[in-house]
DNA sequence: TATTTGACTGACTTGTCAGTCAGTTTAAAG
DNA sequence: CTTTAAACTGACTGACAAGTCAGTCAAATA
């Protein structure tokens, strides 16, 4: 593993453990056993791992979802999958989660600079991922009619804040994968059709 | 208005606009115009200002929640004024509540210590506000038959999520309290009730 | 009037931290 | 072997921030 390696690697335990601001870079340097100037070398500053770290899970994040939403199927079913999606990163990379969640925006207040940007444009896509499939839903049937911007803004606002609640809140939350599912898909399911067998009620 | 007030007048606004780590408390006296030691004559340190403003809002919070489940309907119309109630605060209140989104609990992870078990403590009344008006709809049969707990949950950290979203969040959102109050209302629901008109569907 | 008390002041101390830089090591290329 | 460039080092620095404290002041109390 490359010292660039060790160093992000020391980074995200730690930040996730203390938080960015909580973090010094001498202790990181430390954690990963190499001078003070690597940092330095590597990084243009100590924003600069925090942003390579949110740029490298997020984009990660949006290529699973992604394809995840590529698969053919009905829009309904996309949004379940997309949501048992985010369950399944949330607890294969908690740690980098774990940061993203905290440490954004608390620490990026720079509005209009180059890195906010950046990171907007993700935000940016994974709204449309989630829009388009509510669009295909409401075109194949599988989703009743509703504002599909306004429900994605719930949807996403809904995700984010109960990977928020589960990975950083102050109470232990038992498993939820398949409530959340049940519950968007009785949320989003046409009147009439049962959200459970995806028929039409007698 | 008393000196105490100024500066936690000033604290707000300043947390609110740039986090409790990006303020420092020259700025805070300086805003508030006074000097340097009169924070420390009000307040023990830095963080019981933010302590002071979290319990402030907390309270007041619980406060109008607890009102709007003491009066006597249904437990889904409870749980649909609990989701009013929150976005009617989150419109009055933003500016503390973002203090309490952003910075809670980044800064403040000393678990066990007073402060934290204090601020847990809310968070357990919120939690049981929600559980009751479920468990009381379930009684009453104006929500289906699901686990309490993890519904509470689910509710908790959704609503949670879209005040963060709403208000950190880099996308402008439109107006959502009417939508979340269907999505929810549509989730909790027993089958076959419309979850409008509350009347079982023909 | 004399004394006490609480609110307030602001220069100062103490410490920390991000970031620098002159120089060393490593390893690849000629 | 020599040259060159990249990787790496770690002592150092300048800036700044939280928190202190000896002392001022005004108003209440005796």
């Amino acid at each position: 593993m490359s010292r660039k390696e060790t160093l992000l690697d020391a980074a995200i335990a730690l930040f996730a453990e203390k938080g960015y601001n909580g973090t010094s870079t001498s202790e990181i340097v430390e954690k990963a056993g190499v001078a003070q100037g690597t940092l330095f070398y590597h990084f243009k500053n100590k924003e600069g791992m925090l942003l390579t770290i949110l740029e490298n899970i997020l984009n990660e994040y949006l290529r699973e979802m992604e394809e995840v939403a590529s698969v053919t199927q009905s829009g309904l079913m996309t949004v379940e999958n997309l949501i048992r999606c985010s369950t399944h990163f949330r607890q294969t990379r908690s740690l980098e989660l774990l940061v993203l969640m905290r440490d954004f925006p608390a620490d990026l207040i720079k509005p209009d600079s180059a890195q906010m940007v950046f990171i907007v444009e993700f935000f940016e896509r994974f709204h449309d991922l989630f829009k388009s499939s509510i669009d295909r839903g409401q075109n194949d049937g599988s989703i009743r009619k509703v504002s599909s911007e306004k429900y994605t803004h719930i949807l996403l606002g809904m995700l984010a804040g109960l990977d928020r609640h589960i990975l950083l809140g102050p109470l232990p939350t038992p498993e939820l994968t398949e409530e959340i599912v049940s519950f968007c898909c009785s949320a989003l399911s046409p009147s009439g059709i049962d959200p459970v067998s995806h028929k039409r009620r007698p």
